[in-house]
DNA sequence: ACGGGCGATGTCAGTTGCTGTCATCACCGT
DNA sequence: ACGGTGATGACAGCAACTGACATCGCCCGT
């Protein structure tokens, strides 16, 4: 093709979660990442804002997945409903990606300013969820509660996923969670 | 007293909180910030481990109060009131510094950066919720979902409380939308 | 009262994340 | 062939943060 070597930015993406992995994030520098994909350090801010955004390219893909989901779920759905079923087909979706997702998890547990990072990006889908439902007529504090709720129930259950060795079904534990939720949420 | 003017610490926060305020977080460099409390940059870093960090130092008196009141609440409490008398207690304090908590909200919803840090907090808030919820006998996945659960609703509560011109009732409004998030979470 | 330990602060040098600016180098259409 | 263009490199510079060492009074024991 061109002048250069093809897919710069992934190239990128993947010396940095193997640098990541292998010295930590703190004991990686740019240059090196730069190095290790065959480009200089300038090059890397020009495809990432900052050091810690190379690890979530994907953040923009799983949020549209999820707002057109709960745009497109048929009408007889109530909103926590609509939310978890975009949950449970995004879980779906990370499922088929088991080991890159438990390796990028793995980075990222190991450092706070990371999880700072992957914490927005769950903040950011919580926002685009309650916007979505908004567009489907539900009214304030409702929308920003489902979302906020269906995220928890996300992160919840993806942590446990993470967690166990026999590999269990994604889908299927963020739906428990949401019982789960609903039963915690009873009160007495 | 002693040899160095008293409170340096407070100093430095009272003099961040004002030029994040004046001229934004970015425009601001550490060694203003310092020479503002009369210190200079490298103490700055001594007493806070970041330019954000100076922002957030009532966060581990917080995550106390909050502790305690569910560690403390009466057995005859289920776990989600447990969590919402807690934090409507902690709702009453923080409408007490309204002034402050206004101010330095405007700040935080300025920054990205400072964003993320408050997000780290509140994970850590539902951490040590969670863990207080578990030593109630408590189990997982209902402790974490709780907490987690628990922790949304205040963020929303305070979010609309910020926001309101003719300032309402703060533990009120969080006890609203703990009622309004069981509401939701029925589903159909 | 005096000397030394000690805690809080200052000074300085260095690394690294990140940015602005300009140069370079093929490819592409005319 | 020629100039435009988009991706990259080279370079300088600022600010966040860190480690090492110096300084200065206060306090405590003798």
């Amino acid at each position: 093709m061109g002048r250069w070597e093809p897919n710069a930015r992934g190239r990128l993406e993947l010396a940095a979660l193997a640098l990541y992995g292998e010295r930590g994030f703190d004991d990686t520098t740019v240059a090196e990442i730069a190095a290790r994909a065959g480009l200089t350090e300038r090059t890397f801010f020009r495809y990432f804002a900052d050091k810690r955004e190379v690890l979530f390219g994907g953040a923009g893909a799983l949020q549209e997945l999820l707002v057109s989901a709960v745009a497109n779920a048929p009408d007889s759905l109530s909103p926590i409903e609509a939310v978890a079923a975009a949950l449970e087909s995004a879980g779906a979706l990370l499922q088929e990606r088991r080991e890159f997702a438990l390796q990028r998890q793995a980075v990222i547990s190991a450092n706070a300013e990371l999880q700072e990072r992957e914490l927005i990006k769950l903040a950011s889908l919580a926002s685009a969820l309650a916007d979505t439902l908004r567009r489907r007529g539900v009214s304030d504090p409702a929308a920003s509660l489902t979302a906020e709720a269906g995220i928890a129930v996300f992160k919840i259950a993806f942590e446990r996923w993470v967690g166990e060795t026999d590999q269990g079904d994604l889908p299927e534990i963020i739906r428990a969670s949401f019982d789960e939720l609903k039963a915690v949420t009873v009160g007495t």
